[in-house]
DNA sequence: GAGTGGTCTAGACCACGAG
DNA sequence: TCGTGGTCTAGACCACTCA
């Protein structure tokens, strides 16, 4: 960074203007055009200034109304490693999961996440977690039809229910789950209404049975100004092999 | 998306191209100017799509040389919960870690980190992985001084004495990982060789000795396009407590 | 319809890499 | 020196929101 690249500079200023509360959370910044005629710059300079900050999560742009200071998202810590997806969903009332089901058939991530081959028969959950009456995460819910026959009704379920008929049809010994960081495809752009240079969370997870079999997948969404994943792991030493033990936050 | 935008029509026949193997690895594309040309596009907008292709590592950007069809990078897994942050170290030569390390103080995530106050001596180890000469991620590590004193070298250790350094001091039992999804800092984007739009994986590791007391904290920048975090959960029940057991991959 | 952000243009100038 | 990518300009046009 040997050039103090304007953007940089615009932003380090907006940054310390919210960050001190001289722009209170959820107040609306002048527009565009007028920030550029604050800074001298131009209009996509100030946009490029106004992306980093919202990457960052301190500013929410709206088509047609104006750009904001971020209110504060409180950061939803995704558990890992439990049996649950949203942990934390009863604590909040303002929270709610809508889920939209339909037959798939396994394309893409999937057989390699399910173990099955491609073009075969899936049971899909998609699972959308609302904030306060706004998007906040998705969550893709995969499950063989042939694994689990009685996980397909043709009415949706709420998601306690979905949870509880997955837990019921087999006992689940083992979770993986791979995280890798990522921007957004153009529909979890529109779907999440986050901007695309937000870098989101992907989680992979897999939950096997006794017979190692992979009886669902879940294909995790989380933006990244608004939820991190928290992994606790418990380590024992038993000879040549290591085993570890993970307990639940207390 | 009502609009097909210029920049993801361009992306997609570039990516095909490249997938269907008509551009070959590490070729070089032509320049941005012809792109434009060829696609009658002006040099911002081509520009916005190479950022796109660049995202997913399928195009390597090298200011002053051309674009170049990403080297199909070889993903490194980061193996979450265990006592080494290289676990895949020794199985390729081609890669080594650098060292660099300084007397620092708690700031920033560093004292919720490690639980420390804030300006606290520590100990930094920044270490940098390269893979085939290149960087490929980093590593900061951190040590209280006072809970290690034994790992204050003049000299910089190899990457190997360090983790034995650390091994040795005191017994590790836990391993708290918080994951998050962010764009780059501009250091970050000098350091890795990385665009500023390719979303990294930041890991906030701390290791907790039997006492409760935070022994070592690392923070780990993995860009997303070359490396993801795998964790593997052995799930068991025990009355009302959760408790989880984790066992290395075979 | 007025104001806003979203996308794109056709250049300019600078920094980097190789001959 | 030359070609390259990196940054920025000063607009244009469209889509969205709200009065």
């Amino acid at each position: 960074m040997l050039v103090p690249f304007r953007r940089q500079v615009i932003a380090d200023d907006l940054r310390s203007q919210i960050t001190t509360g001289r722009l209170q959370a959820g107040e609306r910044l002048p527009s565009e055009a007028q920030l550029a005629a604050r800074y001298a710059v131009s209009t996509p300079t100030l946009r490029n200034a106004l992306a980093l900050l919202q990457a960052e999560g301190l500013v929410e742009k709206v088509h047609g109304k104006g750009n904001f200071v971020g209110q504060q998202r409180s950061r939803v810590t995704y558990l890992g490693g439990g049996r649950t997806l949203f942990a934390d969903l009863a604590d909040d009332p303002t929270q709610r999961v809508s889920i939209r089901s339909s037959a798939v058939q396994a394309h893409g991530p999937l057989p390699p996440l399910l173990e099955v081959p491609t073009d075969s028969p899936l049971m899909e959950y998609l699972c959308i977690r609302h904030v306060g009456g706004t998007p906040h995460s998705l969550a893709s819910i995969y499950v063989p039809q042939e694994l689990a026959p009685e996980v397909t009704p043709t009415e949706a379920p709420s998601y306690a229910e979905l949870e509880g008929q997955l837990a019921r049809c087999r006992r689940v010994v083992a979770i993986r789950e791979r995280v890798s960081a990522r921007l957004p495809s153009p529909e979890e752009t529109a779907v999440l209404r986050i901007n695309r240079s937000l870098a989101v969370l992907a989680i992979a997870r897999a939950a096997v049975d006794g017979k190692g079999r992979v009886i669902a997948g879940v294909l995790l969404v989380l933006p990244g100004d608004r939820a991190d994943a928290y992994f606790i792991t418990q380590l024992t030493t038993t000879g040549e092999q290591t085993t570890r033990e993970q307990r639940r936050q207390g």
